[in-house]
DNA sequence: CGCAGTTAGTTCACGATGCAAGTAAATCGA
DNA sequence: TCGATTTACTTGCATCGTGAACTAACTGCG
């Protein structure tokens, strides 16, 4: 029940069958274990936690390591209020600097500073060794490329769905 | 940089390539957006969150409905702090009921009452809608089949690596 | 028995998150 | 050019999750 078999509902929808239900419960446990498993690499070895890992990567690939607060909150896929407490976080610490934008006073850039750049740059090869050893390593080279396109086909569903969707009557 | 390309460290790791690094940042997409996405459907459809959901899932797909509390922690990926209070929190809605193992004191035993039973099986269609509209439908059978494969070799080497993995160095 | 040691859960304190309200700057209409 | 509206962020509050201490119950050895 819950997933598969049961007759309980009026109406009764599409349930999965076995296999679907089998990848769904794998894909559930990657969703749980994954995130905490590579927060908990970053945080013991450079304590860093995942998100803040990201913030400090999206500004190194911006051109002059420089983004806007809502630039970075679409790459973070986050929203601004828990983005504008982690930069304020990694300012304290001395990573990101913030001004407000020169032709446009509402807008915050956020930098990326040396020390920034430095810190990411010894974390990325440990960051990159977890990710590899939890999923690239394990995973064939097709299971890659098919992870990869499975990954895309599920976030434009998403993209495409995003409401509240109508419930089963 | 920060996942391919860059020179920077000495022994420079394996970086992913661009195939593995499109691929990655997929996944870390779904990771972000489809938690966030099913938490969304079931608590403005059911008013539960997703490891609510999860809780009642797994206590109504057991024997006599009924796990200690230990096994349900192992089901739902999560540690017991956590599960106690979310456990409290489904008990005070009537709809788990939490007593002491006859034989062994120390053993929580959880049960879903009649109410739980019922308010899952309201709820189930409309959360394998929202699974099947994210994840299933717009994938062909052949990668829903990959995706089982593949989530089932990285918690694989999850459970192999649970470990603070060795740094760079 | 009786006490040390272990196991199972709960509770507490802290930090993180998300929504709603607040502030400051820019744009647009009169 | 002045005020109303919109945009871009920030702050505050209420909730949730995590790790460390705490309690209760069982086990085993004398």
């Amino acid at each position: 029940m819950t997933y598969a078999c049961g007759m309980e509902t009026p109406a009764e929808p599409r349930w999965l069958n076995a296999e679907e239900r089998d990848a769904w419960l794998n894909l559930v446990g990657v969703l749980m274990r994954l995130s905490s498993a590579l927060d908990a690499q970053l945080r013991c070895d450079a304590g860093l936690s995942h998100f803040e890992y990201m913030v400090l990567a999206g500004l190194s690939e911006a051109p002059e390591r420089t983004l806007r607060m809502s630039e970075l909150a679409g790459f973070t896929e986050s929203g601004l209020p828990r983005l504008s407490q982690v930069v304020g976080r990694l300012e304290k610490r001395g990573w990101v600097h913030r001004s407000p934008s020169p032709s446009d006073g509402r807008i915050t850039l956020a930098t990326l500073t040396e020390d920034g750049w430095e810190k990411i740059v010894e974390s990325a090869p440990g960051h990159v060794e977890a990710v590899r050893a939890y999923v690239f390593d394990p995973l064939t080279k097709a299971q890659s490329r098919q992870l990869g396109e499975i990954g895309h086909r599920i976030l434009r569903a998403i993209d495409h769905q995003e409401r509240c969707p109508g419930s089963t009557a």
